[in-house]
Formats: structure tokens, C-alpha cells, sequence
DNA sequence: GTGAAAGCGCTAACAA
DNA sequence: TTGTTAGCGCTTTCAC
């Protein structure tokens, strides 16, 4: 196996010095055309590619080039969706992007912000787990950029994007309740995670305005998985006085419980997912605009990058609600005909 | 702003020499525990990170503990979950991914290699678009591993994992024909893609050993999106002749036909998706399993990283074709009954 | 227009 | 057990 070449071998290839060959490959002015094609014969021939590692180390105040994206689980289509969006943005910038997971869990958050920032990220965004980020806070006052997408970090004064998640399930379970129902089901995930607690807060904000007492006996949280979430379903549904209206808290739990969900229950799922129009009934869902979060995150990020020193901020993104049929399905107390 | 503290700050803060604290930083032995305390002290005071990037540069014959991985798409579900599979892989060896997306742009996909190769990553997962490949032979040459997945790069002598495409959809056309189908169209993406040329050489297999003549205005390739899919199926089925059964090449192109497709069209798609048991009716596919593909090839990579140099060679992942109802909607030539 | 010397932050090799 | 020296591949600086 052929060993790397260096500068030092293209420049004693081409018989000139090793500063003549780093200004041919990094496009410098200032090279005899003649010079610089013999530069250019002589790195086609040993196959060189300028080592960005070395580089770096020496242009100490310069930028890496690199940022990190830490979510939750890449494989979950939002979070792809925010991810591609990104790589999109740090593309524009010419930078490339570290991944990495956190599976929601802090200490896995924790080494992957290390790796992170042991490479010298620029910046990272990140979808903050549940727990302290004080181990953020050198990182930070060392001129490492952070932005939070999807949820805030409490405690953690840095950019953020978020969706507007108290609203936007308050203003659903309203709808359900002026379709006629007042046994509204709840299914989330983990109530520690931050979109998951607003949305809950939502939730009962509903049923509070509509002066309806909140039944625990209707409300599941913890669920990791849409076989997880087709169980509470079905638990929910052979109940004594069971929900005549569900709300799922995020796609996963929303998939897995149309798995199993009777076509007469009413149902209004968050976050909206391919084929949700052509499901019978079609599904209504609080849509987000991944695409649009995670170009925003990025944006800021890079103007954090680049040098913008405002107060940092929190950029609400909006939902809607798109009504497909599932959501307007009605209640026992419906008013007409 | 502070700035970013060096192994010498450390030194000084602890009344060290420069290697103790190297030693402390990577866990070496031989050093003094009463030692050790005061440099932890000292990192802990100044917020030291080591620096990743420095410390590559000397371990020259070391490993930068960072792989590339370049798919099509990272928003693609099947593309985000061998993306996801591969980064529990490489957490497993304690290394980052740096990810990037070709759009199946020949010229894209050469500029996030060279990013990556430019970081020298210690390989890299491909999944190669259409196009010459010969950018890669120097880089490979001078150690950088590459594993092909999803689809095989021509030329390029690297493992690659792929999955039976010809047989899968031969099979699964042989299926429409055995129900009674003769005039089954095919929706596929750019045929000049690996894994779109495989499945339609299938497609045209299975028809001719029915002795079925292949009618090209059943045909359509280059579907990019579910719009276009959806436009596509319309097209076909106002025909004068229209088909009695579809398949659709990829899990877009499946997504979109099925937003326009009338329930009485047999229909098979290539790759499973959420809710395709729900639908109306539910929906045969060809299921691959990504998380498997996405672990096999990490595997195959990091074996090569770590010295295996036994012949390169190409993995088959099986297919698993899932009856759900819309593939066994009997043609007009149906037997029996 | 070109090159030689120094040094980025770290670790290998050796010395004490 | 600890420290010193050299050098990884590159760019900065300055001299020619």
C-alpha cells in the first residue's frame, strides 16, 4: 500500500519548494503559471490530497470547517429531515457535518459532545436530552457556537428553534372537545423531554378551558415505540368508560397507534407522516415543517460562527393543523343535526 | 471570549511538565496519583479539551477515529436508517461519522469525498451515484477504505452490500402474472441508477419467461419524486390499454403512485414503510431491512480498517416480499374461482 | 516569484 | 515517576 504523500514529496516532484506547492493547492496568487502546471503534474501523479488535519493545527484562529448535529435518533424521519436540511446549510458554507445520536440518553449526549468538540467542531446543534448542560459551559466560553433545535436546553443561554408546542396542542384537543368529545385519550413519550412536556401542558390547558376534569386513567406517558403505544391503545380503548378521542404526542406513538386504532375514534396526531391522507380515515396531524427548523438552526448557527454576537434568542416556529377527516370524527356531545 | 487552554496552560497550572499531563489526559500509567489529582484539578479549572486534531497529526500511523458516510439522501427513511445502523456501529468503535449527500450528483458526491478524504477519515460507506469512480483509486491506494452499500460502484474493486434487486422484482412480477395479470406496468426512478437498472432487468425477466412482449408504454423511469410518481400512475392507467397491476420501483415512487391509485390496480412496491398494513388495501411490498445492510457494511469497514486485506467481496442482503393484499388483486386472467 | 525557518498542540523516543 | 527533544504536515513570516 502506496504511503501518503506530502507537500514534500509534490514540491521535490516538481522540483520547487514546499511553500510553492501550498499556494498551487490552495488556488494563492502569486505562482509563475509555468510553476504552478508543474506543481499541478506533480500532485496528479502522486495522487496528493492536501491534508486539512495538518492545516488546521497551524491556522490556529481559522475555522475547522466542521460542525457537529446531535439528535435524537437519526433514523427518525423528523430528525432526518432536520439533519439533510443542515448538511444542506453547512454545504452553502463549505463545511461538513458530524453526526451523532444521542438516544435520549445524557450520558451517550455527553461523549458525543466531547468527540465533537475534541475535533474542533465550529459549532454543533443539538437536540438537548433531558438532564443538566453545564458540561457544555467551557465548550461555550471557548468560542464553540451552540444552537438547540426541536427543544430548549433549561439553563443553557445559547440560540434555540422550537415549535410553538403548548399552542398548537392546546388548540387541537380544543377542537376535539367543539367536535363533541370530552373523554380525550393522551399518548406521549417520555414527560421529561421538553416538546413532550408541552405538549401534555397543552393538553390539559384544553380540557381546563373547557371546564373538563383531566382523567389520569386516559393519559399514557413513556411510550418509546409504536408497539408500546398500540398496547396503551388498546389497554385505553377496553377501559370501563374509554376515550372517544386520542391525541398522540409525536409520530412514532401516532403510527403505532393507528396500527390498532378503531376507524369511530377521533384522533389528531403530531407531526404528519407520508400516506397520513390516504389512511381510513385520513389522518388529521399537527404538522411541523422540519425542513424549514432545521435551516433555521443552521442559519444561526453559522451567523454565530461568523461572528454575530447578538443576545442569543429563541426562534418559534409555527404548526398547522391539518384537518383530514380523523380529527373531525364526532363525539357524544356533538351540537346538530 | 476565553481562549481555549493548551496542554502547556495545564502544565503551568499544575506545576507539571507538558507529557504528565499527556499521561493523565489519555489515561497512561505511570503516573503518581497525588500527580494525577493536581493535573484533573488543573483541567478541571481551565475547561481543558484535548485537541483531537493535534494529536492525529503525530500519531501518524494512528487512526483518526472518524469514518465518512455519503448516501443519496439523508432524509430518505431507508437512507436515514443504514445511516443510523452505521453510527451504532462506529460508536461501537469509538469513532464519528461525517456524513454527506451526493443527490445523485456525480459532482457532488466527488466533492464530499474529498472533504472527507481531506479529513482523513479512516474509510468510508458510498453509495455511489451513476458515473466514473477513478477519483477514488488514489485514496484508496493510500489506505482509506471504502465500502459500497445500497448499490455497487462499477470499477471500483471495494466490498459493497446490496440486496437481490432482479430476483426480488423478477419474483414479485412472477407473482402478478401467476394471479392473472398480463399488462403490469413498472414505475421506476433513473435507470441509470445500479439498483433502478437491476429491478427493471427483473421486471423484463419475469414477463419474458411468461412470454408476456414487454409494452414500453407501460413503462416509466426517471420518477425523481411522489408527484412525479403520481402524474406517471394517472398517465398510465388513462391509457387506451391501461395495466391491471403496478410496480413501483422505490419507496418514493411507491408513496406517491399510491396517493392517486385506484383500490381495484394490483400494486407491489419495493421497500416497507409505516402504515403499509393500514392502508386500503394493504400494501405488498419487497421489504429490505436497512438497519441490517447499514450494520453489515459498518462491519465490513471496520474490519478493513483494522488490517483485514482478504479479497474484496460483495454482499447479498435477502429480501423478503410481504403479501398484504394490494399484490394479490387477481388480473383478468385469473384461474379458477 | 520563490524558498527557508519557525511553530501550531500534541506524542514518540529517549534521558534523567 | 517525570521531563526534554524532535517532529507530524502544514502555514505564517520574512528574506531573497
Amino acid at each position: 500500500m502506496a504511503t501518503r504523500p506530502t507537500m514534500k514529496d509534490v514540491a521535490a516532484e516538481a522540483g520547487v519548494g514546499v511553500m510553492t506547492v501550498s499556494r498551487v493547492v490552495n488556488g494563492d496568487p502569486g505562482v509563475a503559471p509555468a510553476t504552478a502546471a508543474r506543481v499541478e503534474e506533480a500532485v496528479r501523479k502522486l495522487g496528493y490530497h492536501r491534508d486539512d488535519v495538518a492545516r488546521q493545527l497551524r491556522r490556529t484562529n481559522q475555522l475547522s470547517q466542521t460542525i457537529g448535529l446531535m439528535v435524537d435518533h437519526v433514523a427518525d424521519p423528523f430528525m432526518a429531515a432536520i439533519a439533510s436540511a443542515a448538511e444542506d446549510v453547512a454545504r452553502q458554507h463549505g463545511s461538513v457535518v458530524l453526526i451523532g445520536s444521542s438516544r435520549d440518553d445524557l450520558r451517550r449526549e455527553r461523549e458525543v459532545v466531547a468527540a465533537f468538540t475534541a475535533r474542533r467542531v465550529d459549532g454543533m446543534v443539538l437536540t438537548p436530552v433531558v438532564g443538566s448542560h453545564r458540561f457544555l459551559r467551557s465548550t461555550i466560553e471557548q468560542g464553540t457556537k451552540v444552537v438547540c433545535v426541536d427543544r430548549a436546553a433549561p439553563g443553557l443561554d445559547v440560540d434555540a428553534v422550537v415549535v410553538d408546542n403548548f399552542d398548537a396542542v392546546r388548540d387541537a384537543v380544543q377542537r376535539l372537545v367543539a367536535n363533541g368529545h370530552r373523554r380525550i385519550g393522551y399518548l406521549g413519550d417520555r414527560q421529561e423531554i421538553w416538546t413532550v412536556g408541552e405538549r401534555h401542558r397543552g393538553y390539559l390547558a384544553a380540557l381546563e378551558a373547557a371546564g373538563i376534569d383531566a382523567d389520569p386513567a386516559l393519559v399514557r406517558h413513556g411510550l418509546r415505540s409504536g408497539p408500546e403505544a398500540a398496547t396503551a391503545v388498546t389497554e385505553l380503548l377496553s377501559a370501563p368508560e374509554p376515550p372517544t378521542a386520542l391525541l398522540a404526542g409525536n409520530v412514532v406513538v401516532a403510527i403505532g397507534a393507528l396500527a390498532v386504532l378503531p376507524p369511530d375514534i377521533a384522533f389528531i396526531g403530531f407531526d404528519d407522516f407520508a400516506l397520513a391522507a390516504r389512511m381510513t380515515p385520513p389522518v388529521t396531524v399537527i404538522a411541523q415543517d422540519p425542513v424549514a427548523i432545521g435551516t433555521t438552526a443552521a442559519h444561526l448557527l453559522f451567523a454565530r460562527i461568523h461572528g454575530d454576537t447578538s443576545p442569543p434568542r429563541t426562534v418559534v416556529m409555527p404548526t398547522t393543523l391539518i384537518p383530514r377527516g380523523s380529527g373531525e370524527i364526532p363525539g357524544p356531545y356533538a351540537q346538530g343535526s
